[in-house]
DNA sequence: CGTATAATGTTATGTTATAACATTTACAAG
DNA sequence: CTTGTAAATGTTATAACATAACATTATACG
């Protein structure tokens, strides 16, 4: 199971759930990932993991700069770009254009996969959202069209769950 | 016919064709968005949607902004971010999030189309991709996680027809 | 050990976007 | 036509996001 809040694996990160659990558990899983493709999940990188993981709300570059420095560091933001970019290309971090921030994949290791983000304009909490019929739908009709798909990106704001005021849907 | 590009409707605009059409066709239907929607197509909106459309291309603010200027102008960043703001408000210009520049609309007046962007790696055309079942996917996809939708963006990278090496699909 | 490669550190700068406030323009009510 | 007011524009400054270029240090492997 690799829900990102602990419940139905589609379900939103819930407002009270044990949210260490979830940072326990990415870095773990970072760890392995880093293991299996034989690269190094250094210092640096591991903070910026850890700050991006430290909610399921997507955070800027210069958040975590200033997160990471906040006991008199003195990183630039170059070194939380480039670890940043790391982490993205090994699939352990997403980056979410329309905010230009980044959230920790909640499918680390599945790899290649492309996300779907659902984005709560109301507490900012992002979710990925696996749909194989959107998926389908969307290469189905790329493809009628006659254009090869190399990355696709998908970034539905709206309100989650838990605050979509009762009686709407 | 709405095409940006002459051809079939959901034709990808080809490289030879007559943009200036595409330009005319543009500004004409925006005088008529703005009158019916009783909003003032302004001077500097005038001239920002024109460089917009200058191409299928999507282009930067501070591109816009170094055309105006081309002949000594003194127009500030500023002034076209507002321009830019009016025309996405009134659904003449579309923001490509991934790019971070603006393309203009393909169906301008149909109020409230929420599109999806086909952007060409090579060339970097970028097309309107309207497409019935991919909405009713999304749609449904959303609702099932209990998600109400706002807004979308759907922004698909690759190559175009015609940046499409033959024999691929 | 030494050397090649990867990673990090450092400085500077480029690029995109908005805040805040002043001035001008359009337009309608009197 | 003139005056009040809302919309639009002009202006200055700065915030926020991102990368270029080069120096230094760490890692690992022969």
């Amino acid at each position: 199971m690799t829900s990102s809040a602990h419940g139905h694996p589609s379900a939103f990160p819930k407002p009270g759930h044990n949210h260490a659990r979830c940072t326990s558990d990415a870095l773990r899983r970072a760890e392995a990932v880093c293991a299996s493709r034989k690269v190094r999940l250094t210092e640096i990188r591991r903070r910026v993991l850890e700050a991006v993981w430290q909610s399921h709300v997507p955070v800027g570059a210069y958040d975590i700069l200033s997160q990471l420095n906040a006991g008199g560091g003195r990183t630039a933001p170059m070194q939380i770009y480039r670890a940043l970019e790391f982490l993205m290309d090994n699939g352990l971090v997403h980056r979410i254009a329309s905010l230009n921030a980044f959230i920790g994949c909640a499918h680390m290791g599945e790899d290649n996969h492309a996300a779907q983000f659902l984005i709560c304009r109301s507490c900012g909490t992002t979710a990925e959202l696996e749909s194989a019929p959107l998926k389908r739908a969307l290469i189905q009709a790329v493809a009628e069209r006659g254009f090869t798909i190399d990355s696709q990106i998908v970034e539905i704001s709206g309100f989650c769950p838990h605050c979509t005021p009762k009686g709407r849907t």
